[in-house]
DNA sequence: AATTTTTGTAAACTACACTTGACATTTAAA
DNA sequence: TTTAAATGTCAAGTGTAGTTTACAAAAATT
């Protein structure tokens, strides 16, 4: 699953431990999902949703043959 | 978290099983996902988003105080 | 160039999504 | 009203999301 969170970190210019805090995750989880590692959770995809005031469809892109 | 399943499901005249088939899931699961015991994994989520033609934040009404 | 901040990554652990199998209860059909 | 289909639920297991701690590498600051 590709997502745009580097880019979306970038234009509101936090780090990843910043937006680990305010999304209550520890840095490694952002750094892992912004890597593509793993997929967040869906509360997690909502709370990140609801930082970027983005749609998770606009930021998470799921391609069918990921399972 | 709150979903619209079960409507969305007799929309389309689906049993529970149906809709397991057409997820490539277990019928447990979608009972336990339309009862609320536990949310659907992001890719689940935007499976079912793609199977009802609607966008998951329609499906899946998320609240803050939840997590 | 030296220091600090940020990012990447790994191991070991916990929590929960999801599985199979099984059975009881409710709803629909014959 | 008896039978079949659909739903609810439980137990025990597997896999993965997310944790902490820790350290190395890269990028930005001074």
């Amino acid at each position: 699953m590709k997502n745009r969170l580097k880019v979306l970190r970038a234009e509101k210019d936090l780090t990843q431990g910043d937006l680990a805090d305010a999304l209550g995750v520890s840095r490694q989880t952002v750094n892992a999902i912004e890597k593509g590692k793993f997929d967040p959770s869906l509360p997690l995809a909502f709370k990140i949703s609801r930082l970027f005031e983005q749609p998770i469809e606009n930021i998470f892109q799921f391609e069918m043959e990921e399972s």
